[in-house]
DNA sequence: TTGAAAGCGATACCAA
DNA sequence: TTGGTATCGCTTTCAA
């Protein structure tokens, strides 16, 4: 069932189909919504490719997620998915995992299947190789980068303060009391990096620069965690709060606090990263800093979609992630 | 840049650029040779649109999502969404949320894209209207849903037998000496009412019928659990083992007992559903029952991609969860 | 208010 | 081993 199939069918000629399907004026209403009425009927929708062909415009966006394990990353990406679905685009969503030499491919991908933009999500993707594949593929189509940020015409991206947080939560920690603090850190990603510079801040700020020895770099697993956490305090039982790059890996924190029989609060602070539900599950909840993915989310729509209608937008967006308090943190 | 501007830079016609882009037989070595290497160079891709119109074919999936949030869901599109990618498959992903009225919807959206086939994920899917959306919009295309199943021809489902595994659960924990069962439904879904069902048939078999009026049906969330679970504890603080129907809801309960000062497994055995990262982030960990998430995706897979080969695929596929024991339960 | 015809960028058949 | 041409189903311009 074709737009000549329903010309047909009308007994007008399918230019006049094409006007109705896309609300377009030159149509006498009696007839539109005679045409109307046969196009539910037979229950017809036109042919995108036809459309897309036609049009040069298919009305998909591509989301790219690294780890889909990552479920802030996740909600990122379905909140945009969602706003889009409203505006009548489809999403084409694709994870490339960590392996970065996949990224090229995943951002070719993207450009063959005629995405008009794209939203690609975590800082990962602020490097050298993704600019060169943004560059080579993406050239003249707007691209948003929900953490991160890439020096190109037609990319804007959403940049998260976490190293002011990070050495803000510092500020904090030391205004507790807390003079031993450690610093465990997921792979390495501009965030992490930043995270880990705060932290460096932090101690600075407050001449605690004996903590730099403290910074663990491990993999993203809460069990990993759980283990370098155990180490760490066996070998250094002086730390009272330890600062964790994802509510993830604090959670094995928890964990470790309790196989060592350490009490939290009342012997250490744990603070985690994102205000994920991990926070909330954890007994007891963990103090985290607020990576706002919501409002990250609703920028990167409203960013994609303004581009999208050839309006220029800030390259950067600056968001102040927010500190919450919970119960494992004095 | 198209396929003629190609095939005038090589200087042949684009029936032969056509050839060596499709890896077809009908070319010399050698002209195969040179023409990718101008592909390369000018990072040619053909326009998916163009392809797909001409051929019919687009190489896209559809997968369609009840709830973003539920992650054991989330895992599976991932899971599919990885495979077909390796088939040089694009997944258009969304989410229609819990209104069922929105499946038709959603599914004409996915019609509309020319999905070649669609996967549906969750037993919310199993129901009439969506039965009908099917039948009008992929009359002739595969669908495979994960979790349910509908009776038309070119529809095929994993089913998972949790109506059993709850059942045999009771089993257990009659078999640990309980007698006061209680079974915390979440919202209504064929999945939920199968388990309720497999929490009926235990409680049955093992004449503990009073332990019928011990079951709740409350919302997907854990705060909403707890408050729930407290409440039931209170008034009949003789249950000593409670079944939820997911493994957040028992995060809930977990947090309910410590609220009442109830040791968990000593005073109470809490088991959750899902084997999800939530049964291992809690403390104590919680006895679960593993749905399979793995292997549902695996067959999903692997059901649609033997459909669009043109092969036949049993319309029911069974899956038998396990059961996990954690800490959490005696 | 309507329709005829060209064009979008591929595929595939048939002829050379 | 190659290329010409029709075709897929739509949008859009121009003429009626």
């Amino acid at each position: 069932m074709n737009i000549y199939d329903i010309a047909k069918i009308a007994g007008v000629s399918h230019t006049t189909i094409s006007r109705v399907i896309n609300s377009k004026p030159g149509v006498k209403e009696e007839t539109r919504e005679r045409i109307l009425k046969i196009l539910d009927e037979y229950a017809y929708f036109p042919n995108s490719c036809a459309k897309g062909l036609a049009s040069n415009k298919n009305k998909i966006i591509g989301i790219l997620l690294i780890d889909v394990r990552n479920s802030h990353h996740t909600d990122t990406a379905f909140y945009i998915e969602e706003s889009f679905a409203k505006l009548g685009y489809a999403s084409i969503i694709a994870a490339c995992g960590w392996d970065d030499s996949m990224q090229d491919e995943y951002l070719r991908v993207m450009a063959s299947r005629n995405v008009e933009g794209l939203v690609l999500i975590g800082s990962r993707f602020q490097n050298d190789n993704a600019q060169k594949s943004i560059k080579k593929y993406f050239n003249d189509k707007p691209v948003v980068i929900a953490n991160g940020y890439l020096p190109l015409d037609n990319v804007c991206g959403v940049l998260l303060e976490e190293r002011k947080a990070v050495s803000q939560v510092v500020d904090h920690l030391v205004g507790k009391g807390h003079r031993n603090l450690a610093f465990i850190n997921d792979n390495c990603t501009v965030s992490a990096n930043n995270k880990q510079q705060g932290f460096l801040d932090g101690i600075q700020k407050n001449d605690l620069l004996w903590n730099e020895k403290n910074i663990l770099d491990i993999h993203t697993r809460y069990y990993v965690s759980k283990e370098e956490t155990e180490k760490l305090l066996r070998e250094k039982p002086e730390i009272t709060a330890i600062i964790y790059s994802e509510d993830i890996l604090a959670v094995g924190g928890i964990k470790a606090c309790y196989s060592l029989g350490l009490k939290i609060p009342e012997d250490i602070s744990i603070i985690g990263f994102n205000d994920s539900i991990y926070s909330d599950i954890s007994t007891p909840t963990i103090t985290t800093i607020d990576n706002r993915t919501h409002d990250t989310g609703e920028y990167c729509s409203k960013a994609l979609h303004s581009m999208l209608n050839g309006e220029t937008v800030e390259p950067v967006y600056h968001l102040e992630p927010t500190f919450k308090i919970k119960e494992s943190s004095l």
